[in-house]
RNA sequence: GCUCGAGUGGUGGAAUUGGUAGACACGCAGGACUUAAAAUCCUGUGGUCAGAAAUGGCUGUACGGGUUCGAUUCCCGUCUCGAGCACCA
């Protein structure tokens, strides 16, 4: 009988579905095990073979641990929000709804074809009234809490508003965006606005005045992490920064959490340190310079002088410290202008504010900036020193002011070069000539008390002086931001959010879902309004609503949550369901997200955590970053001002342009010169220069993309050589974690291995036969010989090698002749999790009933895969070493014994003392003698 | 500029924790079967030198050093590529 793989596929697919094979529910009878995918956008391209790479790492592993016993939770839904269903809305007036449901439908159909274990009852999507009402939800809840920074977790607001009742909020610890102080008489004589207001700088989820980046190409604000070199990731268009109120999520409370939790997760170092490097905690000293302004524009407290605070963490550098910097936007600026610089100050404004995020990138080597007119006290030094304005100095980070240290700040240095500012370096030995020294390594000079110490040693000295001096304290800073919560779009989730004579006010949850409502357009009103201030009634109880919605991370946050319990419409998930499941185990997806989605999932599930609705501070444990599959595109050369085409080796004596050419019309770099022809009518009458009778192409690893006619689609992967090859191969293709480009070419090879593999249960005549009779030894060996790879590999993610394993196992059962059921079926149990069309059809074949996904996992015997020990001496150097084979199954103890025996008993090996023996933790021992 | 990762045949990639480098597969070459092709099967395949041949020598994991009885693996330096961050004081 032939393998054929269509109507097998087609039959067990059925078979799962009809069965619902892989639908799960809680038993606490059983471990959990639950397998996370990054649920796909559904993008109107549809699947090509690089999307399901993960999937079938997942897949993979899911139906291994389901081998293992297992109850194993392997969801799939779609994130459905986004800008791309909107934007093609805009353009044809079609409702996102609908192309977001034709996408899906497709997706659905490929996702099918390749065989996965999803369990489809728990579908979820994000763009779903039921779904999006949780999402909404815990938006209302970080409205009603606050972050407290002494409990170290998130609390009710009405606990904050019963002490500003009874004391103000001197003693509040909290994460808070001003840092007014006030007492309990002003709160409690305050109008409703005011509280408002104030309690907005408490909240989690809060609506705030910032430095945004406004994309005004997509007529909407996005987050940092939606901003690539000063351009949109979707769409790539330039991104300015602009003051907007707008909603936020007060992620930076929750910074050091989210860096102190990094440590126990399992993932991979690179993904770690690019979140640490997000959230950014630098250590440092915040220090006070009394500054003066001697001729201030507004008669205030200029005689007096301020406290104006710097944050450094080079406190040692005091000393050295020549200048002040404030950024362009800091409020300082407007206290220290003096008369005469105003004209010079506020131009220098005008212009700053006007450049794009671009801009501002474009030129981090001109150096710009102006005097203010003001000058502080260098509080070590005494000394008077000026306080510059300049774009360097972020307004966003520490306290948007800085002191200078030139000779061991390139910045600094930079500027002072550019301004004629002095330049005094305080560590010994170095020559800041031609550029400033930034190391923090050498010994102090020029610095009074701090001279002669090494700068490790000079750091906290002058962190403890400034202290003693009541001038300044230890500071820790985060890079991290807090997330800006609201969109100017369509196609979102709504706000729960109404404004009650202008104050922003909860909805009450009895009320959600607020469904997202029906516009006439999907663009913003002519008064630029977000498109929900088209719809009609868009009002609760007579007041409007908020029209902003929100950004697509809302809606991927937590859904790995409510695929525990999807259907709950009374909670985002059980307190019985959250116990039994808990986090996912191992979640695969994308490096993209690092500092996207999976700081604000684990931002989001931490504050659930605290309100005690989820019981795990963290959300995935084990985190596998899948490769990006690249295409590999395919070039003809046309001869410039012809229709003539050269192949790619006799390129170079012509005059030529690459094209790309569709890569179906060419095999193996050879182009069917006939199909090419009938690719266009321009092409009709092509004449090709050919080598050796062929037409070559020229190739390129590029991304996969219609454009560059290299995108290859499963489907037809699926047709021509079926689902469980198409598994086979992209895990064949090379570790998971890596980027690669689909080359089909190699596909056959596995093609091979699968008919090969079918074959050993069919005689000559293609009559099913398995032979009931015991295994021999070799045929032992080889079975454990695989178990224990497969199953280590599997364990490893090495799924590349575990093919090659099996690949390897079966030419040995081959080449034996083996058709005995005692190893087959075993073999056919260890290969369903990555070809489990063809083991299910075998595994029916061979009598079961139940479905291959239940079996158990074969048991390893390391003794029946023994190698015979070999024992042979090298002699090199004079000396001459034995090295002795031991069982791989041998553990490092029995090794160490055999070693010692051996010693003992054989003093001396060919006539020489034995000297040394080097154990080699594993089996095999080295003699020296 | 800073941080992290990688560099192995014509190609994708193996190689346990430092222990026979190149598993497995593609491609290529030769052969068998066939009227022929496809499919299938067999053999060879890092480079180089010697040999009629079996075989053997040398060399070889980006480059230059080091540690070690032994290095693709560990350490130092250089180069190249990829990813991330980018005036974060």
């Amino acid at each position: 009988m032939e393998y054929d793989f269509l109507k097998i596929e087609r039959k067990w697919q059925e078979y799962w579905s009809k069965n619902k094979t892989f639908k799960v529910e809680t038993d606490k009878s059983r471990p959990k095990y639950y397998v996370l995918d990054m649920f796909p956008y559904p993008s109107g391209a549809g699947l090509h073979v690089g999307h399901p790479l993960g999937y079938i790492a997942s897949d993979i592993y899911s139906r291994y641990m389901r081998l293992r016993g297992y109850n194993v939770l392997h969801p799939m839904g779609y994130d459905a929000f986004g800008l791309p269903a909107e934007q093609y809305a805009i353009q044809t007036g079609q409702h996102p709804q609908k192309t977001t449901e034709n996408n899906i439908r497709r997706y659905r159909e490929q996702l099918d074809r390749i065989g996965f274990s999803f369990d489809w009852s728990r579908e979820v999507r994000t763009c779903d009234p039921s779904y999006y009402k949780w999402t909404q939800w815990a938006f209302l809840k970080m409205f009603g809490h606050y972050y407290d920074n002494n409990s170290g977790k998130a609390e009710p607001v009405e606990k904050l508003v019963s002490i500003f009742e009874k004391e103000g909020n001197a003693n509040v610890n909290a994460a808070c965006s001003s840092e007014r102080i006030f007492d309990a008489s002003e709160w409690n004589s305050a109008t409703e606005a005011e509280k408002s207001d104030i309690l907005m700088n408490y909240r989690i989820a809060y609506l705030g005045e910032t430095s945004v980046n406004w994309c005004a190409k997509l007529g909407t604000v996005l987050a940092n992490d939606e901003v690539k070199e000063g351009i949109s990731v979707r769409g790539g268009f330039p991104v300015i920064q602009k003051k907007m109120k707008q909603w936020q999520l007060r992620v930076s409370a929750y910074a050091d959490r989210l860096l102190n939790g990094l440590d126990d997760l399992q993932w991979s170092d690179s993904l770690k340190e690019m979140q640490r490097n997000w959230i950014g905690k630098s250590t440092g000293t915040e220090v006070v310079f009394k500054t003066f302004n001697p001729d201030p524009v507004n008669f205030n407290a200029g005689d007096k002088g301020y406290d104006m605070i710097i944050f450094t963490t080079r406190a040692d550098t005091i000393f050295g410290v020549t200048f002040m910097v404030l950024a362009p936007e800091s409020e300082w600026v407007s206290k220290l202008t003096s008369k005469g610089q105003k004209d010079a100050v506020d131009s220098y404004i005008k212009q700053c504010a006007k450049k794009t995020e671009r801009e501002r990138m474009a030129e981090t080597r001109t150096v710009t900036g102006v005097f203010s007119g003001s000058y502080s006290i260098n509080p070590f030094t005494g000394k008077k020193i000026p306080v510059w304005i300049s774009e360097y100095v972020l307004s966003g980070y520490g306290t948007g002011a800085i002191m200078a240290v030139p000779a061991h700040d390139s910045r600094d240095y930079a500027f002072a070069r550019k301004f004629d500012l002095p330049i005094i370096p305080v560590i010994e030995g170095c020559d800041v000539s031609r550029e400033s020294f930034d190391a923090k390594d050498g010994i102090m000079c020029n610095s009074g008390f701090l001279n002669g110490k090494t700068v490790k040693e000079a750091i906290p000295a002058a962190l403890d002086a400034v202290e003693k001096m009541h001038i300044g304290k230890k500071k820790t800073n985060f890079r991290i931001r807090d997330a800006i919560f609201s969109r100017q779009r369509y196609w979102g989730e709504p706000f729960p959010i109404y404004y009650k004579d202008g104050i922003a006010t909860p909805l009450p949850e009895s009320e959600l879902p607020l469904m997202l409502p029906d516009v006439d357009k999907f663009l913003p009103t002519e008064d630029g309004e977000p498109p929900l201030a088209r719809a009609k009634n868009w009002t609760y109880k007579g007041y409007p609503l908020e029209t902003s919605t929100m950004p697509g991370f809302a809606g991927s946050s937590a859904y790995y949550l409510r695929y525990m319990d999807p259907h709950n419409d009374r909670e985002l998930v059980s307190r019985e369901a959250d116990e039994y499941w808990r986090n996912v185990d191992l979640y695969v997806g994308g490096t993209e997200h690092a500092t996207g989605h999976l700081i604000y999932s684990r931002f989001w599930n931490k504050f659930l955590y605290d309100l005690g609705y989820v019981a795990e501070p963290e959300p995935f444990r084990k985190l596998v970053n899948q490769g990006m599959i690249q295409g590999r595109s395919n070039f003809v050369y046309r001869i410039i001002g012809t229709n003539k085409f050269v192949s790619y080796n006799l390129k170079d004596k012509y005059e030529t342009t690459p094209i790309h050419v569709n890569i179906n019309i060419v095999d193996n770099d050879k182009l069917d010169t006939e199909a090419f022809r009938k690719l266009s009518p321009e092409y009709a009458d092509a004449e090709f220069i050919l080598e050796d009778g062929e037409y070559v192409c020229g190739y390129a690893v590029e991304k996969m993309s219609k454009s560059m006619f290299n995108v290859v689609n499963p489907d037809n992967i699926c047709d021509t050589y079926g689902a469980d090859t198409l598994r086979l191969y992209e895990m064949f293709l090379g570790p998971v974690e890596q980027s690669k480009p689909w080359d089909t070419k190699g596909i056959d090879g596995v093609s091979r291995f699968l008919r090969k593999f079918w074959k050993l249960f069919f005689d000559d005549k293609g009559v099913f036969l398995v032979s009931e009779e015991k295994p021999s030894a070799g045929e032992l060996k080889t079975l454990h010989k695989l178990i224990g790879k497969v199953e280590e590999d599997i364990e490893a993610f090495s799924y590349n090698t575990s093919v090659s394993a099996f690949m390897i196992a079966v030419n040995e059962l081959s080449d034996m002749k083996c058709n005995k059921r005692a190893v087959l079926e075993k073999v056919v149990v260890l290969l369903s999790p990555f070809a489990p069309h063809l083991c299910e059809e075998l595994w029916h074949l061979l009598g079961n009933e139940r479905s291959v996904s239940f079996a158990p996992f074969p048991c390893y015997d390391a003794s029946l895969t023994v190698e015979d020990e070999v024992e042979y001496p090298v002699s090199f150097n004079g000396k001459t070493r034995f090295k002795i084979n031991l069982p791989r199954s041998m553990s490092q103890e029995d090794v160490r014994k055999e070693v010692i025996e051996y010693k003992d008993t054989v003093r001396y090996l060919n006539g020489r003392q034995i000297r040394k023996i080097i154990v080699v933790p594993g089996r095999i021992v080295n003699v020296v003698c």
